[in-house]
DNA sequence: CATCAGTAAAAAAACGATATTTAATTTGAC
DNA sequence: GTCAAATTAAATATCGTTTTTTTACTGATG
């Protein structure tokens, strides 16, 4: 069935879910996941009938994917994947960088005893998964990267800056989409388990300096593997 | 006449222009200038009449004002202009100052002579209204604003980072904002005049260091502006 | 053989009517 | 008189058609 019976309320959680936001939850997951090719259309028409809704339904979803920088629109030629490439990660790393270390610190600074133990519960769980991770299965790997992002959310929740949050939030979801969509065989990446530790001790003893030259290290390091993954791909068009 | 004809394209220069487009710029000037009160409703049947379009381009270009986050949305109850408060200028300026000192700085560090011609230009320019400013007039006042944009916006062109640009220039918009609901009588603020100066002989004499010192704290002074004059509209309700 | 105009097909943008939801108001019970 | 349920009104969200624009195709012309 193409049509998925959006109108199914029956689930718990989703109650007053917009048509819109549905449709602007699918496609972006399909753009983060790599499902869809950067670049290519977006037709509504197309997606009007695979998701059962009207076509403004679908123009304002993919209106809304412009806020985070996954669709691009231009005149009167519809909408389109957002690109990739080498050039455009390094400046999402380099921003993020700058991000991160600010929002660490920041919380390192105004952190109370809640937020540390949001950092501690969440590191706990990253390094678990991390030591006696079984590496192969998808599911496992699904699981490290929502456990990744919680640890780095924790360690930045006590930052009160809004906007810095929100960009921050909307370059993490960039890289992950890099990541993704040029790492073939995912699987937990190089020796991150130490550099999570490492972070973790810095800002448990409030070391700031510390704690964010670790990440913007942290950051960095994710640059090479892109690169070495993603020009070669670019290379062979 | 409440409908102004849009078709009417015997204009020159507005080719090509989508209504939504068209919608999405006059409403944002709306925000930007004041004219919209922060967190008033957006209607869309009325916007529809006002402009003389249908009800999804109206939507869709409020959609599109998110990206910048000059609108919020919620759920089943439509549109409203994006809040102000003091925290939020806090913020703002907050991160502004990061990230303007760190485009400054890209900036000296990969500055070509075009570059330099340009901050040259635009300082010029600005420096020329600032000491003959007749001060009062509401297009003097204008004219200086655009000037100032033009000058921080050649400081920073030499960064090639597109998200720190980006980022960057949605808020330098609030900030404006800002200002201009704040400030009832524009004129041009304090003693500004110095301080571009100092930052131009910085910046061209390529001390990183002194810039971006002199960057943070030109944006610094703009939040007890801010502070003076928002807190007493805030309390008069 | 390339270029260009003209035509046909496809897609995007725009519209306005309909269905749903939220907010406001009235009514009725305690 | 107060609160709650029911009714009405207003506004949002959604839909599918119509209009406009772009793109692809075809054939004539230099």
């Amino acid at each position: 069935m193409l049509a998925p019976d959006r109108n199914n309320d029956s689930r718990e959680g989703a109650a007053g879910k917009t048509a819109i936001e549905e449709v602007h939850a699918e496609i972006r997951k399909g753009i983060l996941t790599g499902l869809l090719e950067p670049e290519s259309r977006l037709r509504v028409e197309a997606l009007r009938k695979e998701y059962g809704v009207g076509s403004s339904t679908v123009r304002e979803a993919l209106s809304r994917l412009l806020i985070e920088n996954l669709v691009t629109t231009e005149g009167q030629r519809g909408f389109h994947v957002a690109p990739v490439s080498l050039a455009d990660f390094r400046q999402i790393a380099e921003l993020r960088m700058l991000l991160e270390a600010q929002a660490v610190t920041d919380s390192i600074r105004d952190g109370d005893d809640d937020w540390e133990a949001r950092v501690v519960g969440a590191h706990h769980r990253l390094a678990k998964i991390e030591t006696e991770m079984p590496g192969k299965e998808r599911s496992s790997v699904d699981e490290w990267e929502r456990r990744n992002r919680d640890f780095h959310d924790a360690l930045v929740s006590a930052c009160g800056n809004r906007w810095l949050l929100n960009f921050r939030d909307i370059l993490y979801n960039h890289s992950v989409r890099y990541l993704r969509i040029s790492v073939t065989e995912r699987t937990i990446p190089r020796d991150v388990r130490s550099e999570h530790q490492a972070i973790f001790n810095a800002v448990i003893d409030r070391d700031v300096e510390l704690a964010e030259k670790l990440t913007r290290d942290h950051i960095w390091r994710t640059v090479p593997e892109i690169e070495a993954r993603l020009a070669p791909i670019a290379a062979a068009e």
